[in-house]
RNA sequence: AGGGGCAUAGUUCAAAGGUAGAACAGUGGUCUCCAAAACCAUCGAUGUGGGUUCGAUUCCUACUGCCCCUG
């Protein structure tokens, strides 16, 4: 109670729950939504896609404990998804669960979609120009990255100054914005950048040793196979998915299309799965670090004590003011 | 046991009597509409002991380890 005086926050309440790939944030986020009286908000690329639940590792509707999870199982694979869609999507989930008087809880890996919503990016001022960026691409591909990139330093010198030529997908989002805006990106973002929290929100981000988490990959991914990876991707190629489509840039999804594809064989993929899930969970942390105002929770030094970790994590939920039910 | 071969970075492979390269892994970073994506940077090695030589990781030799063949 002594907490409900230190600050007037009026802004809603929501704990977001981040970490690397694999760390344990499903099992965490069912003891937390429980406590707390919440509802889970999943902000997962691939969960969001229908029958694309080995891969993803995914939390089945038995599992959840009759805690209600949202953006799960709401696409179909054929369908594109992005920031800007999953920004919508928990725009849209988010009176509901504040009409029901309860509490919702953001977990999942993407830090950028994270803060997303966190910082309420504006990403409406302009929409994407697929025409204009094919035409980019090609005129890289045939005169350049260096060509491309000196195009945007005549009109943005600022972003040309920051993004490395070699990065073509940003270098090619800059000019895009600029012709679409007549702006510079750079100035944009700076003023994004400049945003305070839209929400009265506690940021925790689990993490552990990196052998260890290393470890948990290696495995998850084994379990992943034996639990029938290769026969849930059969069939999603098999009822018409493309290694183009955003639900097969997957991790395990396009490396098994790979293979079913005939290019690599079945070790290869499984080597190339754990490689590029090490590698994605290393730039994930990269990610939070910077992030500011993140809780870590290194679960090492909590020495895996579950709950220690919950109190924790409970007692900033308090403090930050956010009333538990 | 006898004969042969090989010992170079964490791994797979280069090169060379005078500064030992690469790929992958590892590590750090960037990120504001493809983010499970894209991109940047960086650490790191000549098995051990002798000999030849101005100089050896390279040539010679012993040892150790691994591989192949014979029995």
């Amino acid at each position: 109670m002594e907490y409900d005086m230190k600050k007037e926050d009026t802004r809603q309440p929501l704990v977001i729950l981040a970490g690397p790939t694999a760390v344990g944030k499903t099992e965490l986020s069912l003891r937390l939504a429980k406590a707390i009286g919440g509802e889970i908000i999943s902000a997962d690329s691939m969960q969001v896609y229908r029958r694309m639940d080995i891969g993803s590792a995914k939390i089945m509707p038995e599992e959840r404990d009759g805690v209600p999870h949202h953006l799960i199982d709401v696409l179909e694979p054929t369908e594109e998804f992005h920031v800007v869609r999953f920004q919508q999507m928990v725009k849209e989930v988010l009176p509901g669960i504040y009409g029901r008087g309860r509490i919702p809880i953001l977990v999942g890996g993407t830090g950028f979609y994270i803060q997303a919503v966190l910082y309420d990016i504006d990403f409406t001022e302009n929409e994407e120009d697929t025409l204009y960026r094919r035409q980019l691409e090609q005129t890289a591909a045939r005169k350049g990255n260096s060509y491309l990139h000196r195009m945007l330093e005549e009109v943005d010198p600022e972003s040309a100054q920051a993004i490395h030529e070699n990065n073509v997908k940003r270098v090619i989002r800059a000019l895009e914005f600029h012709r679409l805006t007549g702006q510079k990106i750079s100035g944009h973002n700076e003023a994004e950048r400049q945003k305070q929290a839209a929400y009265n929100a506690c940021y925790f981000v689990l993490s552990d040793d990196r052998a260890a988490l290393y470890g948990r990959i290696e495995k998850r991914v084994d379990a992943m196979l034996a639990a029938g990876l290769v026969d849930e991707v059969a069939s999603l190629k098999a009822e018409g998915c493309t290694g183009d489509m955003v639900s097969m840039q997957g991790l395990g999804y396009k490396e098994i299309l790979c293979c079913l594809n005939g290019e690599i064989t079945l070790e290869r993929a499984v080597y190339l799965i754990k490689r590029n899930t090490r590698h994605f969970a290393k730039r994930q942390l990269t990610w939070f670090r910077r992030e500011k105002d993140v809780i870590w929770i290194p679960k090492n030094e909590f020495h895996y004590n579950d709950d220690a970790v919950l109190q924790f994590i409970l007692e900033h939920v308090r403090k930050q003011g956010i009333c538990l039910s």
